[in-house]
DNA sequence: CGTAGGTTTGACTGATCTCAAGTTTGGTGG
DNA sequence: CCACCAAACTTGAGATCAGTCAAACCTACG
């Protein structure tokens, strides 16, 4: 018994689960990784851009997001993250950190060898499949990012982070469909959607004037969820994330 | 010996090659590879959003790209491909296409069956590792393109866009450094960067007053790459493109 | 209760868009 | 070889969405 006493790897099983079936042995297998525990405050770097790096970073609880600098020192958030996701699975062929890792919240994180999961994918195909899958749905993201960073107008390209991080918190279980926590600054939602905090501001106001949510701090509810969705162009087949009542 | 008389793998090949470092016997099984040939003409869709796909398509000469419409009617390209790009191989995992495949020019393409190169890379490791790593440069590069989209001013995101296809077009054997064809319209330029193609157009000509490019027609000629690359912010790392006269 | 980080508001600016009219280019048929 | 046409490119003028700057207001936490 490791110690996994805690069900450390238990979202990333699940996960893992969702996206390639998984038999009992997979599981097992799964659960006996080695692995090291960090406990970290908010916004603090996990992995720098340049870094070569021989392990992967899974996201027991807590947010963090990826997000690389311009030369100008503007910050572009590339993701977000929720629990059971695998922060940097890439690296594992492309061992050069291209982009930062960091906490978005205070956030526990397992770290895991490499050549760990390099051995578990050989002798579990069906794990293996589930992992490179999973690094498809995260290009899926990044393509469906950069259609509303391009082509989307302000309230929609907010709509459709908040649509997208709203179901990826339910599929990993710490969300309900109408309810949930945005753990990020409205800074931070700006970084993410290529916009400025204070029109992220003035457009969260539109938002909640329309009646199609509601805030306290940064507990969300979406009052109407089919209005959600085609404000934001959002079709969640690309998540892959299998939550029916938000498809 | 198949109709591999033409060379049409050997595009392929050669990239695979640079990303994985084969052995003789893993490009004798690329090789072997069964194929389809089709030519088609420009702006010719070769896969449609929500199609179910059992194949893959490969750029053996000509330009393609990947692009999503919005509900609104607006078209985000989400990349551009060159010669020996493999248009979408994540179709084996995902196989219901997030988007479309379109030609730019003219294009022969060849198509190969998922399960064939399912095989390839069962029985070839370092073959399978070579595609996994450029599905992964592939979502390296879309991360590329939400900073640019999020955090660029018009003139670096174009120039952005142009130094990237410069490094994939010398990478694949088709342009010299300094000297290429960028074979799509301003207007498909336009949708790749999220701008109009009449600010594409005065950008462009912006780029050439400023003395880093000449233009004729859509052939391209970089006058200054040191300036061009700071001009775009353009760090050729995430393409793992190795070609050092441009790094 | 003081402070720092985050949020909200107001007034003004500006990069990029929109619309609309030319101009050039490349292909096609007579 | 030329006339014609459609697509692509270019130019101009005015409109707008989102940015900038700056101040005020919360609120969590020490």
């Amino acid at each position: 018994m490791t110690t996994d006493s805690l069900n450390v790897l238990g979202p990333m099983i699940r996960k893992l689960d969702r996206l390639g079936d998984l038999s009992e042995q997979d599981c097992l297998a799964i659960r006996s990784l080695p692995f090291t525990l960090g406990v970290f405050p908010a916004n603090r770097v996990l992995v720098r851009e340049g870094q070569y790096v021989t392990r992967c970073c899974l996201l027991v609880s807590g947010y963090a997001a990826r997000q690389k600098v311009t030369k100008e020192g503007k910050r572009q958030i590339v993701s977000f993250h929720v629990p059971g996701d695998i922060l940097d699975l890439q690296h594992i062929l492309l061992p050069r950190a291209d982009h930062n890792v960091e906490t978005i919240t205070q956030a526990k994180v397992a770290w895991i060898a490499h050549d760990e999961i390099r051995r578990l994918a050989e002798a579990h195909p069906r794990v293996g499949e589930a992992l490179w899958r999973d690094t498809l749905i995260d290009g899926a993201v990044s393509r469906e990012w950069v259609v509303s960073v391009g082509r989307r107008d302000a309230r929609a390209r907010i709509a459709h982070m908040i649509c997208e991080f709203a179901v990826r918190s339910v599929a990993a279980g710490v969300a309900l469909p109408t309810n949930f926590e945005l753990p990020m600054s409205q800074d931070q939602i700006a970084d993410a959607t290529g916009l400025t905090s204070v029109h992220v501001n003035r457009t969260l106001q539109l938002l909640e004037k329309q009646g199609v949510i509601a805030r306290d701090r940064r507990s969300y509810h979406i009052a109407d969820w089919d209005r959600m969705r085609a404000i934001a162009d959002f079709e969640p087949d690309y998540l892959h994330a299998a939550v029916p009542a938000m498809a």
